[in-house]
DNA sequence: ACAATCGAACAAAAAAATTGTATCATATAA
DNA sequence: TTATATGATACAATTTTTTTGTTCGATTGT
């Protein structure tokens, strides 16, 4: 076992458990005490638990949302599924927004092979993927909003986004979402993140949302839209199957990626 | 000598020489033939030269301008001693603009330690320098302008960053240049850059050029602004004395920095 | 206070990268 | 075309970097 996996599952085990004891670590990867300290510190700086005496605990305040790194090892497999299913409703010469989210980061990878695609998104971390991972070999034509860079999320936000996409009109909006219900319908943590989604699902003539199985039934701080102003929600089968029947009801689609 | 080194000589020697052959770089360095090749296939790959029989030649057809990751490498550490004298100019609580280019790329190091900065750039590696350096330590706002990325530059251009520029003012703009002269004043390889930087100058209280010694007495493509149009250029101690003088005779201040 | 935990420093071990040599394939020039 | 130089692959040797463990004095929480 490499040292990055056992980071990966140390963490999954804090965010799983709220914490994780140095003595735990010992026992469970065979290492020694001062290694499970070091893991625990460098974890600590990238922020993402927090070191206590003797041990870590998730350092998410329970209405706080995980940073970004964070968010991007819960359900990690299931999201990348989720991404690979989304993209395959992208087709040559579409114009897509991509909004911020760790599952929407997982479509970059599957736009790989597709031609003449222009993307839009206020994601700095999107943004440097497809530069990374696409600029080569794809024709892409790549558009940021701008705005004011929030440090931990690495997207952006405030006036110029939104005018941004107010100008912009796109095939499709790919929506990442905090939670889905079906009392609230869509909501996300943070109001500033409202607004750019609501400006995003006016702008796109398709309107997708992708959120893996663990959103449904949430409902988090902030309104963003009832369910039905959305096309399709690609998601995983984890998604609670009750939930998934009464929004087919309401005539949305929903589109299941098999995860592991 | 680490491999790293020996790779910034090489490439740096191709640039300056136009070619080099397996076997300059074996008796220049003590290495064998294998490691020579490995060395000018890896940095063929990267772009940096074009492989040829026998040893590497530069790839710059001479009217276009190299690509972001090729000028990184000239003048280096010219570009970092200008990069942290440009950051003496800025203070606490100031905004500032920083403009695409890789001595302006430089002034990020020496922001460390500053508060309460706003910054805004169009450049991608500017941003991603800036969340990775300050972001944790300093209280900085990072803003984004957006636009279309151009692949190879990572920087945006277009109608987005022009308006984002025309409704924001700034303390203080740091411009890079393709080329300073008497006659011609400032100039750059491409028209879309030209309007970016005049946007930048006039929406900025202070202007400030960082340019290496390199770029005093060339003219490239595009006019952007008289020498008059700035209030300062920093630069090393390798700028000709004679245009030096000339141009703070018209006013413009210029400070050179101590490079090695 | 006192046992547990922590962090610094050093040494050991493992992993990764760099490099060289030998060998055979390929390209260039006469 | 042949002869010679150059190239690429594979493997081994080397160096460097990363990771880990141990010891020991300092610090912490109960």
């Amino acid at each position: 076992m490499k040292s990055v996996e056992r980071h990966n599952k140390i963490v999954e085990i804090v965010l799983e458990n709220g914490r994780m004891s140095i003595a735990d670590i010992c026992k469970m990867f065979q290492v020694s005490e001062m290694t499970a300290r070091r893991d625990l510190n460098a974890l600590d700086r990238q922020g993402l638990l927090r070191r206590i005496h003797g041990g870590a605990i998730a350092n998410l305040g329970r209405s706080y949302e995980p940073s970004f790194q964070t968010r991007t090892f819960k359900n990690q497999s299931k999201k990348m599924a989720i991404g690979l299913k989304a993209a395959e409703l992208i087709y040559d010469g579409d114009s897509v927004a991509l909004d911020v989210g760790t599952t929407t980061l997982e479509i970059v990878a599957g736009l790989r092979g597709k031609r003449n695609l222009t993307i839009i998104t206020s994601c700095l971390q999107i943004a440097t993927r497809v530069v990374d991972q696409l600029s080569l070999d794809t024709d892409v034509r790549l558009v940021l909003t701008g705005g004011i860079i929030r440090p931990r999320e690495l997207s952006m936000i405030g006036p110029i986004p939104e005018h941004v996409y107010q100008d912009l009109h796109v095939d499709k909006a790919f929506i990442g979402i905090g939670g889905i219900s079906l009392e609230d319908g869509l909501t996300e943590y943070n109001i500033e993140d409202t607004q750019i989604k609501r400006m995003l699902i006016r702008s796109a003539h398709e309107k997708i949302v992708v959120a893996d199985g663990s959103k449904f039934g949430m409902t988090t701080f902030a309104s963003v839209a009832p369910l039905t102003a959305v096309d399709k929600i690609v998601t995983d089968n984890s998604a609670p199957a009750e939930i998934v029947e009464q929004i087919r009801k309401q005539g949305v689609e929903v589109i299941l990626a098999d995860a592991d």
